[in-house]
DNA sequence: CGTACGCTAACGTAGCGTCACGGTCG
DNA sequence: CCGACCGTGACGCTACGTTAGCGTAC
């Protein structure tokens, strides 16, 4: 029920690669977690399990504490699938590939070949108009939808007019 | 390969209570019905299987052969999954309210109970603008999506005009 | 008489839900 | 030391995919 604070008493953050071992981040357990991004804590072990989150850094005890970036990092994997309906598959490749991506070019930014990056820039490019033709694909069938639910509220609410009529007739 | 067309010889469709038997309407076999659904034939006798999709006409063989409305259902079960993320249960419940409420309706058009109609329909509305919410909710979700997804792309393009200008200047 | 498509039956897989049983925290 | 939370199995369920074996259409 608590949000944990690094660094306090009795419950220091183990690892040795931990990257947030010494920033004053505040670290969340999974049930905040769970809240947070409205998914299940079982959901979230099974993300790390099949590799889809890299596993967060862990109590002396052995529980998951997660970085904000782990949480966003979560976020934007239900974004994926609620909203685009992705596979976890699918998802993990689109991740890993960013991933990759993100490094290779913090690999180039140091060196200086202007072609190389055109290329790559547009590799990138290229993915985010394919995640675009998907949402836009998406928002043209909800919006027809939408409409669709319009047209109906109207109907019912000539009907309902008649009927008020045919009652106060009545009365 | 073929659309089959009703009451051609050796194809007859069988089966006791046949609205289609005389209607000139083309039936459809489930290939043709998978390909213009998008859905798979498996997925197709699946739906049947459970009880979404009510068994359509037979031939003399056995093979199954969809009406216009058969695949007209078919497309608003797919809507219901792919776009607004429905579980198959959750769309049996709606399909068997929404049928329930057809045949209500159709009994009560004869008779002249303007209150009890006006409850009905009061019923029906509170359930499509369920509906509604559910869209809208998607859809804010989405345009989220697309913006941000538009910002990255106009990034690009100014990183790109700045590689070029690079590229020009080395040359 | 082949081959292209259909049928059912049955097992496999993905994405979790749900115990069971034990350790951890305050 | 107690109750609430955490951990790892392990089995169950849904919504199909896939394969196998066999009939049907032309």
């Amino acid at each position: 029920v608590k949000a944990v604070a690094n660094m306090t008493a009795g419950n220091t953050p183990t690892g040795a690669a931990d990257a947030n071992a010494q920033s004053g981040e505040t670290l969340l357990q999974i049930d905040q977690v769970a809240i947070r991004t409205g998914l299940t804590k079982r959901t979230l072990r099974y993300y790390e399990e099949i590799g889809l989150l890299e596993p967060p850094t862990r109590t002396e005890g052995g529980y998951r504490l997660y970085s904000e970036a782990d949480i966003h990092r979560v976020e934007g994997i239900k974004r994926l699938r609620t909203l685009l309906g992705f596979s976890l598959a699918e998802i993990r490749d689109l991740v890993r590939a960013e991933e990759e991506r993100a490094r290779v070019r913090d690999a180039w930014r140091h060196e200086d070949d202007p072609s190389a990056r055109l290329q790559h820039l547009e590799e990138a490019e290229a993915l985010v108009r394919g995640q675009m033709r998907l949402v836009e694909e998406k928002l043209t069938g909800l919006e027809d939808l939408r409409t669709s639910l319009c047209e109906r509220l109207d109907r019912y609410e000539a009907l309902r007019a008649q009927l008020r009529a045919q009652l106060d007739e009545e009365h």
